[in-house]
DNA sequence: ACTAAGTTACTGACCAGTAAGTTATCAATA
DNA sequence: TATTGATAACTTACTGGTCAGTAACTTAGT
């Protein structure tokens, strides 16, 4: 009920009738309504650790990143992470702590993995040579405001594929462009030449 | 005030007290809370769309990218873009044509320009053959989480650079490579070989 | 008979919106 | 130049509804 209308508009009351006890009953588990609200908060972003189970494909760093990059997106896409994230950007500034724990908890974990395929590509010298945490960072960012923009599509219609599987393939080849090393022309279907190597 | 606490939270009282009026001459232009909020955020697009004066530069789409996107994150990070991105997000359920409006009157305007410089490269060969519309959104994106994170630095610290140049200096990168043909080295410095060509 | 778990009915603060009252402006007139 | 009257602009003080939080009461379990 939080997600529906924000911590402000949920009425206490319809949140004990959803819950199927009285609204007095919510006082014997949580002080007042920020913890009860924080509370969910937390649990969700638990619930999305258990979600994303974003592991390490077999394969070459561009098949692994594009495997890497399907299972976030569809994570991204997931009612429960709109839900969240929508949350956290607007009660950021009343709950800042709750935002860090979620950067921790899910974002960096998240992140690390990304970051590591793309190290390996890089030293494979599939990758060009630039900083991996930047790199990752970079698309993780493209990721979640496609994400943002493909929950409000009725609003942004023109800043999103209307299919989200075309999107998904918009982003990684965007990504994969920004990440591939010039030489290494193997994966681009239409190359002629073996390039410098 | 909305800036700072939300609709919700923002008093009526203390929006007159620091306009020098009283309640009630609120009531006198505005039939209630929400029209004076929305009429806020029109206002502010407005002067958003005057501040972005995002202009062609001369030069080889390279250099015209730069520049504009150099102009974009000086847009995305100034206060009133942020203040106005937040509200947006959060209130964009209760305001579904608030965003329409920014959408069309600021964001799609915008675009257009990104999109016809890359078009260009394209024409040119010096950017690779993808559709130029999806690449600006993609870049667009990436530039828009990027200033979400950056105004939340304290909470993101994880997830940005410290500096606002370096960060526009590491998304431009980004951005480039994955436009760039594989053939056109031309703007790497440490290219050795001519390509292709 | 004691405790844990829950409910009900209430209070007090808050605040959007309003109705009645007040002041400033200014044109017309003497 | 002063007076009046009309109206526009604004203020004040209040109302009514909402809702978080609580205190007294009830029920279930052992």
């Amino acid at each position: 009920m939080f997600g529906e209308a924000g911590l402000a508009a949920a009425r206490l009351e319809d949140i004990a009738k959803r819950a199927g006890v009285s609204k007095g009953t919510i006082y014997l588990y949580f002080p007042n309504k920020e913890a009860l609200f924080e509370e969910m908060v937390r649990e969700m972003v638990i619930s999305q650790i258990e979600r994303a189970e974003l592991r390490f494909a077999a394969g070459d760093p561009d098949t692994q990143l594009r495997e890497y990059y399907r299972a976030l997106w569809s994570t991204l896409r997931s009612p429960i992470f709109e839900t969240m994230h929508r949350l956290m950007m607007c009660e950021i500034r009343s709950f800042p702590h709750l935002a860090e724990f979620y950067v921790r908890e899910v974002v960096q974990r998240t992140l690390r993995l990304a970051t590591s395929i793309i190290r390996r590509g890089v030293e494979l010298g599939e990758f060009r040579d630039a900083d991996p945490d930047v790199g990752a960072r970079m698309a993780h960012a493209l990721f979640v405001q496609n994400a943002v923009w493909a929950a409000n599509r009725t609003q942004f219609a023109q800043l999103t594929d209307s299919r989200d599987d075309v999107l998904l393939d918009q982003m990684t080849e965007f990504v994969l462009h920004a990440l591939r090393s010039p030489s290494a022309l193997s994966s681009e279907p239409d190359a002629t030449g073996a390039g410098l190597l």
